[in-house]
DNA sequence: TACTTATCGAGACACAGAGTCTCGACAAGG
DNA sequence: CCTTGTCGAGACTCTGTGTCTCGATAAGTA
């Protein structure tokens, strides 16, 4: 089956964009904004909103996806503990201007399956990098996955209770508390 | 002012203790269920139910509290090795028989304050347990609230993202790796 | 140019669930 | 017996979701 070549008027990028934008700025002061404030917000038609997105959800985790491909940080010092530092320092000191909008991913994660298969892809790709620093630098594969569950781990954890995100000393000194707990045998 | 004694009829017990066992019941199956279901299951007004709490989740808060209050691990095997292990493997393999309650109560915590509230009450008493049990065997606050962040950590992050719980074996390695994470000091 | 197709903003609409209000019945104390 | 507060039950309002329809518009095609 060829697919059809596309006729008729093109969806409009300025219109997506400025829907992306209202969620985001939105979803910032309110977890409970409604879909008919978005496309307010953003100058658009519910029905436009509903045409390219299932939940209103949807809209925020696309526009948080985007806003995220451009802050990865890939720190290469050359040491493993300088690595370590510099991508915990710079994750959990960057953490609190997106805490809302990943507090209500997380919320709206626990009711609806699509959000949290999309969300565990979002986490899975940061794990990655995290994964990638820690193997390049020789680090084995149990040591690593162990790594990855307690960084994200505490990070998650202090963000969904609402508690401080860790300072950069702070995250420093976590970096040092991993590095002594991966087998002596490496 | 003094307290006028009270007059009128009592509250009714059976009642109460209805609605939480529904409450939990339906809630386990569907984080979405109606305040009609709860009250119908329990054989209980609707009104009945806004009386004694202000939202579905309060139920299911006070309900799970009263649970939890049974099942709090305090292992003493004389050891901060054997106790941490016990600890952890316990509180690690039962974590998936609530695992649906606690998602429903993380994700509400997030748009409702006097949820989050609750939970954090919940929480830092879990924590005090650990607490109690690390600074017993001589471990410095420092190291006892990285240990305590990164062991509730990991439960939560894993629990949310719907990663399947650590195994008695898994658990079991990751105290290994708390402990060996101490200051050396100590 | 004319025709087709899909999008656009806007708003009406149906529906579901939260929360309030009222009712007659009932239990406990004065 | 009288007052008070709870009980189960159901009607009711209100808000937000999601669907549907409308005329207008943009883009490709004949």
């Amino acid at each position: 089956m060829t697919t059809r070549p596309h006729t008729g008027r093109r969806r409009n990028e300025a219109a997506r964009e400025a829907v992306l934008d209202a969620a985001v700025r939105l979803f910032r002061e309110d977890p409970d904004v409604t879909v008919a404030a978005i496309a307010a917000a953003a100058g658009v038609g519910k029905q436009t909103l509903y045409r390219w997105w299932p939940t209103k959800y949807a809209i925020l985790l696309e526009a948080f996806i985007e806003m995220g491909r451009a802050v990865v940080p890939e720190p290469d010092t050359g040491t493993l503990d300088g690595d370590l530092t510099a991508f915990l320092t710079a994750t959990f000191t960057r953490a609190d201007e997106v805490a809302p909008l990943l507090r209500t991913l997380m919320a709206e994660a626990q009711r609806d399956p699509a959000t949290l298969t999309t969300l565990q892809d979002f986490t899975d790709r940061r794990r990655a990098v995290l994964r990638g620093l820690l193997t390049r630098h020789g680090v084995g594969a149990e040591d690593a996955e162990a790594v990855l569950d307690q960084a994200y781990g505490v990070l998650w954890y202090r963000l969904l209770l609402d508690r401080p995100a860790l300072t950069g000393e702070q995250a420093a000194a976590f970096a040092q508390r991993l590095l002594r707990q991966l087998k002596p045998a490496r």
